[in-house]
DNA sequence: CAAGTGATTAGC
DNA sequence: CTAATCACTTGC
């Protein structure tokens, strides 16, 4: 079942990135067909006041205007020149909270991930932020797509990660962010290998 | 370990 | 306008 507007707009970004781990991120291709994997990796960025986030202080530039947007909204980024990052928006309007998704474990559609992504082993197809966008074949054109329309979505199939199954820890990559670079708002599905490596 | 790549941003 | 930076990946 598709996740509903519900999930996204509630206050505790925590919460929702948390509870992100075991869905299915659904990406349709070209032909109609699915091609998914399930959420193993995630990170939680807390808007204004989280010196991580795009929109600390509530910076409004033409590229963090989707964060603004009500949650269930899709958030997608070019960095590094070559590589797309896929980010949720959560929460109210106005209030720019998003969970970056840093990892999948293939579920549907291998072949053309395979495609997409040449590597020797399906572990490298999805294990990381850039890898899973290239992937499942999102890009600048998802930016502001609403994950309760048609053209991508995150669903639940009924698959349940037990509390004792989540690990937390720091955030990746953004050690710029002085002591908000500490706070444990990554969260990972403990010993699953497609876990992005650090 | 460092290069690569180009959008984005801050600072003139 | 220019220069620095970047929520990464790959290959040496």
């Amino acid at each position: 079942m598709r996740l509903e507007r519900e999930f996204y707009t509630r206050a505790d970004t925590l919460l929702v990135a948390r509870e992100l781990l075991g869905k299915l991120l659904v990406v349709p291709a070209a032909g109609g067909e699915r091609v998914s994997g399930r959420v193993v990796e995630t990170e939680a960025y807390l808007g204004a006041g989280d010196k991580a986030s795009h929109a600390f202080g509530n910076r409004r530039t033409a590229r963090t205007e989707t964060m603004y947007a009500v949650g269930g909204t899709a958030y997608v980024y070019f960095v590094y020149g070559m590589h797309h990052q896929f980010n949720v928006v959560t929460g109210a309007e106005g209030s720019p909270h998003a969970v970056l998704v840093r990892a999948l474990e293939p579920a549907e559609g291998l072949e053309l991930m395979r495609l997409r992504r040449p590597v020797k082993d399906d572990r490298a197809l999805t294990s990381g932020p850039g890898k899973l966008c290239r992937a499942l074949g999102i890009d600048r054109s998802f930016d502001g797509a609403d994950l309760t329309g048609g053209r991508l979505w995150l669903e639940d199939d009924g698959a349940r990660v037990r509390p004792g199954e989540v690990a937390s820890g720091p955030r990746v990559g953004v050690a710029y962010a002085g002591e908000d670079a500490l706070r444990p708002w990554r969260f990972w599905n403990k010993g699953n290998p497609f876990v992005s490596r650090r």
